[in-house]
DNA sequence: TTGAAAGCGCTAACAG
DNA sequence: CTGTTAGCGCTTTCAA
């Protein structure tokens, strides 16, 4: 059906091998061959295959990217970013989900790893040992975890939620919450400490609440103690529960920012739209995307080493935030 | 690096026919045989090479699914749908984000074309010409355009678009505004003619403002048009367009629904976490994605037989639309 | 039930 | 600058 590469050469009366430079080494080709075989092509709808390509070159010009859930709009940028810088380096991004389940994510690097030349592991649900394993057989770059001889880019979540704090205690914010994350989420484990720590530090009292589910359900769910401690201000694990937190809390009559003041963290769209709009820790999650590709391109290149790259977050102040009454 | 075909076969004294029907044809081998190798093979850690097998079965075992915008939460539980119906197929899906660019979308299809058995088309922004052209080399199933000789799934919008027009009327509006959106949308177009149809009927007034992007940027970009349109109800492109477009009303001092009524379209988590809650027509996204792969599957085996598939869309009345003021 | 041989579409030395 | 040859990892006749 499709032309192969023999159509081509048949047709414009040359070899394989030239058409197949003609492609990829136009340079050590005749200018007039060069056209003549292009033109052929062209007639013939001839396009390389790539996976055949890849058998001989050993490179797919490919990379996967790997995420527990698409539907978090935490992902959404960081894929995108990836894709596009990708793309100037003349390589593909095949994305795939694996609905949070650890089992289909060993799975899908399995039948990734023939097709890529390195996968990309964003907040990857597998233990350590078996991502180690599966390391013997493809570039990784791996985002929000730690796993020692791997290039890891990492977020800087303990020092986002310290800037919240602070935000909050400047504010006059005496009494604090945290509406912590899932109990397994390594993120939910740097802000606890994090923010008590920062909060120790500026003389304040901290509640830590939870762990919740990193839905708008969880900050729903987590409302009614978020009143109960009479906390004033509020920081919690995404953008999400701090959505649902104020919609809690707007259903027993507490006001945003007038009577509490929530901080979410991620930045998401969803923040940004919601009214009020919420004050958050924006992660860099487009310059992960971007760095992640590049390491991970240098990893294929000279098989790997291991950097850990840290990203510093930022507070942006929207409207979900206020000064403490008095 | 990775143990191939051949380690194995040497490893376990057999030829490599014997291995390769090992794993593809486990019941034409010796028991005894098929042990040992099965044995050796898990041992060196091997795994069948899946781009080198499609090079002479023809089957990648994949399919590829093409979305204008990962970050619209329109596709996500189409994806996630589509993923999770294809793995119990024995099949994987690849991704690939267009960021709404036809270019990209075409280069796109034709990195895909070879790496997958077929391509799920979702909401493409390409014309249906060149999409023509390109399904000579992939199956295709497309979702959310009517082309032609190829297999279709539509979500009716157009009942959709009636169904929000009949709801705004009948709340006693009658100056209507559509926000419609992209110009390469086939949706849009669907939507502006069954909502023109149906103001019609019922002899209302209907404005369209428009081409807008379909992202909050391009409903807050629209606010400034339908305030000036003196339209007290509005249908969008999408949901993310009314958020955008309500938040640019709130920003003039329009409220909503008090002054002006908004349905969106689309039902994402977005629109349900809006304040106010929106009015959305809600679409059969998981079965969609599900729906899609089996189509697709099914062509990829008898060549492709053009069957067209509609599903309903369902109106969900929340808060952003209320009463016409007298 | 297994082996031998050819070939999928392409690239990569090596000659010429 | 171009043709020859060999081979990437695998499947698939065809014989044995």
């Amino acid at each position: 059906m499709t032309a192969t590469i023999r159509d081509v050469a048949r047709a414009s009366g040359v070899h394989v091998s030239t058409v197949s430079r003609t492609f990829s080494a136009p340079h050590l080709v005749n200018a007039e061959t060069r056209n003549r075989v292009l033109a052929v092509a062209e007639d013939l709808g001839y396009r390389p295959n790539r996976a055949a390509r890849a058998l001989t070159t050993g490179r797919t010009h490919n990379i996967g990217l790997i995420v527990a859930d698409i539907s978090n709009p935490f992902f959404p940028p960081l894929i995108k970013a990836a894709q596009a810088h990708a793309r100037t380096r003349d390589y593909h991004v095949f994305v795939a989900d694996t609905d949070e389940d650890p089992q289909v994510e060993e799975e899908l690097i399995q039948t990734l790893t023939k097709q890529v030349d390195g996968v990309l592991l964003c907040s990857p649900r597998l233990s350590n040992r078996v991502i180690e394993r599966l390391h013997a057989d493809v570039p990784f770059v791996v985002v929000n975890r730690r796993i020692k001889g791997m290039p890891t880019i990492l977020m800087d979540v303990a020092q986002g939620a310290r800037l919240a704090i602070e935000h909050l205690t400047g504010l006059g914010h005496r009494r604090l919450a945290l509406a912590a994350g899932p109990s397994g989420s390594w993120t939910s484990g740097q802000m606890r400490e994090a923010a008590a720590a920062a909060a120790a530090a500026s003389g304040a009292e901290l509640v830590i609440l939870g762990p919740n589910a990193p839905t708008e359900q969880g900050g729903l769910a987590v409302a009614a103690e978020v009143v109960a401690s009479g906390a004033t201000g509020v920081l919690t694990y995404n953008d999400l529960v701090a959505i649902g937190l104020i919609e809690g809390l707007y259903e027993r009559g507490v006001r945003v920012p007038d009577d509490v003041s929530v901080v979410g963290v991620d930045d998401t769209l969803s923040g940004r739209l919601n009214r009020p709009k919420l004050t958050t820790v924006a992660m860099p999650t487009s310059a992960a995307g971007r760095i992640a590709v590049d390491l991970l391109l240098q990893s294929v290149g000279d098989g790997g080493t291991s950097t850990l790259t840290t990203l510093e977050t930022r507070l942006v102040v929207r409207e979900s935030t206020g000064e403490a009454r008095s």
